[in-house]
DNA sequence: ATGTGCGTCAAACGTATGTTTCAAACAGAC
DNA sequence: GTCTGTTTGAAACATACGTTTGACGCACAT
């Protein structure tokens, strides 16, 4: 065996533990005992399970930064001059995360949680590393939707991505289960790339509907169509 | 002091340390130092932590649900017999939530954001409990959405409501650091209300998009490197 | 053969957790 | 006042955690 496959399988097992259970609920025995590794290893190997989140981090986010930097790239290219659109930029970060190389079938969901538990569990040392690590692509993207939505306002702007993000996160991240559901409900299968394919459309809605009234159109006014 | 307010001091420190910090990084010791109880007194009053969790939630969401049958009724009752809009059956919910008597200005924050955490932290027993207890406001919800929503395909129509569960979920499960980013981005002070307010008009826009495309709408070919 | 460096292993460490115990304090009824 | 059931208090319990230790095995350069 090359240079050791101790550091990949706890990797590989960490990735999955956290992404159904949570950081604070999975235990490095969890972890070492899934992986079949001794204990001792992810202290000897990453130093601390602070650590080894962030690794498991980097070892997906890393490539998937590269990926969607040339997305936007050669987006920006095609279009040269012109913003994009908010359906191309929304096509191209989907196509980006659909299109990365899977370690297995469960690859883009745990993806997808994981990010999802990032965002939600707050998680202080993990919010700083990824600002420090991943911030540009992630405010290149915030960028293209600014252009691509001049027309909203910037505070406007900020709760809709946040939207977006999280039905997002969670669709994602809970996918398997909400695939399950559904075929036992209207014994339907579906795909990853199927529900991003409703996602986007959904999206770009949300994001392009009109200027949020502030007033409920309840009772007897604004009965709305 | 009337019937010992032990049990009112642990649920309002308990409440609100499980908003800013999640279940399990909550420990017994912090609530029942923060409400200035002693360590015993959560094991006698509620039996278990878990107990104490579910208690919290009950006290809550068991006046909500009432609001929320109401506010169901009556806008039937409205409407006699043409199913509610989509955009009166959302704003019925939101107002339900935001109308609760609160018990401080933080009230509805911590509200959402624990519902948020309920639904993101896959805690077995809570999941459960609130099925249980919870699941038939729920359903009428559902079935509200359904009616308002006759266009959509059963399974649109699903993965629909996912987006936005994701989008209310998450948003509300982190609105504090949302709130703290804004404030600190752009200077700008936010209500729950607002939010909410802002999140109505998304979910309706999104619910309400034309079919979702199946196909890209990239220029060419879907290049991508 | 020998020594060196890296990786593994079982075992232990210190700390924090949820829970239990049991005596003391307290309330209200008689 | 005395008794009775309920609530508090300080202390201990058993367990689980992240981390550290030191012995051991093994490849490889000398």
């Amino acid at each position: 065996m090359a240079q050791s496959d101790t550091v990949d399988r706890i990797l590989d097992a960490a990735e999955e533990l956290f992404a159904e259970r949570g950081f604070s609920e999975t235990s490095l025995r969890m972890i070492t005992s899934k992986a079949r590794v001794n204990l001792a290893a992810v202290n000897y190997h990453f130093g601390s399970k602070n650590a080894l989140i962030h690794a498991v981090f980097a070892r997906f986010l890393t490539p998937f930064s590269a990926t969607l930097e040339n997305a936007f790239d050669e987006l920006e290219a095609r279009c040269d001059g012109n913003p994009p659109t908010l359906n191309q930029t929304l096509w191209a970060l989907t196509e980006s995360a659909v299109r990365m190389p899977q370690r297995n079938e469960k690859g883009i969901s745990i993806f997808m949680r994981l990010l999802g538990l990032a965002y939600t569990q707050s998680q202080g040392h993990l919010r700083k590393f990824l600002e420090l690590e991943y911030g540009e692509p992630f405010s290149r993207f915030m960028r293209l939707l600014k252009e691509a939505t001049p027309q909203l306002s910037a505070v406007d702007r900020y709760w809709r991505i946040q939207f977006m993000l999280g039905a997002t996160a969670f669709t994602m991240s809970s996918s398997d289960a909400l695939q399950d559901i559904l075929r036992n409900k209207l014994g339907v299968e579906t795909t990853v790339q199927e529900i991003a394919a409703r996602l986007v459309p959904f999206l770009a809605a949300g994001m392009q509907a009109p200027d949020a009234l502030l007033v409920p159109p309840t009772s007897s006014k604004i009965p709305v169509a």
